[in-house]
DNA sequence: ATTGACGTCCAAATCGATTTGGAATACCGC
DNA sequence: GCGGTATTCCAAATCGATTTGGACGTCAAT
């Protein structure tokens, strides 16, 4: 009852309200003037409920969480999160979160959010190789916008980061340090990213070091490293993500060893607390915020009707040179470190 | 164009049809048998937003999450909205996300929720001696449940945790090791959090000990310490988060000194993370996800009309002993540490 | 046979914004 | 004055579910 409220205190039909306070040029300057002044009066607001009745849009886009144990607290959907929402709302559209249980029924919730017409577009993280929910929006025809590639022929939307060069540059730096032995802790590699930085990985290898590859969390990290230095040794250490390298760190104090010292480290993300390790963690820094604005982006043009073709970017990510890597012990070549200090922590910018 | 198909398909009218699903007992069983049938077999949905226009509610809850340098990565909001996410499921309710600078217009995100009918209610977190948030919703009787109390006169409903009690223990825990200066890093009093988490350290002290009070991050908590350590050089630092703590270890750690064996760490929130600092963190466990859910249940009752007495709790939190606490250095005490043991680090649940 | 009580069903109004397809008026040139 | 062109406005339909206020039979009681 509000366009109509506005008409009835005006003595003008509805059509003429709504014409006004949309801008359209059949409406005199002076009744739009009225209008609009009695609308700012009354504090008019549009009820969403009715225009995305008459418009057919839910003017949301859905965000699914992966919620559980070992997985809720990654700070990566925070991220991505925190960056989506200013981008959504200069479009006026809500963000809509769901949870979902990963593995059992991870469809559950896209179904959920397609079927019942609850957005308009899904943004959709941490792809895997063989990914069900991509196959399922695609057969629907869902507009959505992925944060990494997939392994299906099908093009779809997608921004990505360049885990492979980053992987294989952080490879080629320990190389360059004069390690030999050089592991790395990934994360199963069914998760599309952790495929990809193993592949940098073994690039730059040529032949494989150890490897070990588990869900991406502190105690996994901590078990891996425990069992690499039981048996293979390596010098150098590469972990797919920063928790797993936190992980890895503890066990290395555990067996009297220091990162960077007796063993190089290298993480993955870049997470805030990878400069208050000890010692602080060289690390790989994505630009997820960005990415996560682009997406947005590209989502808005995959619901304007725009086809997914040519909408596939790679961004690169670079390595923070801090103090968890260098070259092997017993090594007299000076250490290279860039950037940091050796005495001063990185404080965050 | 579905209610309607369905009428259509069976001779029938659309309130009819709507009565039938909607369970109401003036459709014959025969009728409703067939109403379900054909419901079935399209894959009826009500359209949202027309039942959304019609009833007059948003069928949505809201919650701002504070974003921008050094909020954004909190995992405290991550791990509350997942356990938001899957009571409200229950309920059919969507969970809408926003995102908000704080400080500048840290009610505009609120008021956006509010005047566009955005929501049916808010979950509030992080809650402010002074907060210009609670007012707001007050005085518009918008319902809402807060994580957290307030200097607020009037009632509203929220869950809190105990921080003064957790804190009095854990600031008795260290008298009892010793200790007789013992210094609390704070974060900003100005959140409601911080302020209980001092009263706790006080009540326990009797006179106040050295103190810090900065915003909850690593960095600062480095800084707090390194300041500690140049002027009164505390045994033992409480810390008011995790965060806090984390830093606060990393500046023993470049002084040479160790937690637990030259000053004793207890920090608060139980991340994850903090099985893996080295030596793992003494510290203090919320029961966050049980809150939530329980700030759900209330939120459903407010929007329902009850009134907010009576809808205030205050849940206990659980000290979780690790290693970077014990008497002070050069004491021949026998450390008194309980549940982990002292050569494997706690491996989480 | 009339009355009342059920049991089933439905037409129409409603929520509020948008959009279609004109209607009404004023003004112009000829 | 007349046809034509702008300019300004509006009635009514529409989106889809819900709800109100009966209508129409049937059957039993009186």
């Amino acid at each position: 009852m509000s366009l109509a409220r506005i008409a009835r205190a005006l003595g003008i039909s509805v059509t003429t309200v709504s014409r006004a306070l949309a801008g359209y040029d059949d409406v005199a300057p002076a009744t739009r003037a009225l209008v609009i002044a009695e609308a700012d009066r009354i504090a008019y607001r549009p009820n969403e409920a009715a225009r995305r009745l008459r418009r057919g849009r839910a003017e949301a886009i859905g965000v699914v969480l992966p919620s559980g144990p070992g997985q809720f607290d990654d700070p990566f959907f925070l991220r991505m999160l925190s960056a989506i929402g200013p981008a959504l709302e200069a479009e006026n559209l809500d963000l809509l979160v769901t949870t979902a249980r990963p593995g059992a029924d991870a469809l559950r919730a896209y179904r959920h959010l397609v079927e019942n017409r609850k957005v308009d577009g899904i943004i959709l993280a941490r792809t895997r190789q063989h990914d069900e929910r991509i196959g399922y929006l695609l057969d629907r025809d869902f507009p959505f916008v992925a944060h990494g590639r997939s392994l299906e022929s099908r093009p779809f939307a997608y921004v990505d980061i360049d885990g492979e060069a980053a992987c294989r540059a952080a490879t080629e730096r320990l190389l360059g340090f004069g390690h030999t032995r050089i592991a790395l802790i990934n994360a199963l590699p069914l998760y599309m990213f952790a495929h990809h930085r193993k592949a940098g990985w073994l690039a730059a290898l040529g032949t494989p070091g150890p490897l070990r590859e588990v869900e991406p969390t502190e105690e996994n990290g901590f078990r891996a490293m425990q069992d690499l230095l039981t048996h293979e040794r390596p010098t150098a250490v590469l972990c797919a993500t920063d928790r797993i390298a936190v992980g890895a760190m503890h066990a290395l104090a555990h067996a009297g060893l220091r990162a960077g010292r007796d063993v190089a480290l290298i993480g993955y993300d870049d997470l805030p607390l990878a400069t208050y390790t000890d010692p602080p963690l060289t690390t790989i820094a994505q630009p997820i915020e960005r990415a996560a604005r682009r997406m947005v982006e590209m989502l808005l043009a995959r619901i304007g009707g725009a086809p997914a073709e040519g909408m596939q970017e790679i961004w690169p990510a670079r390595l923070i040179a801090r103090q968890s890597d260098g070259p092997p012990a017993g090594t007299d070549t000076p250490r290279n470190h860039q950037g940091d200090s050796r005495h001063e922590p990185t404080l965050h910018p």
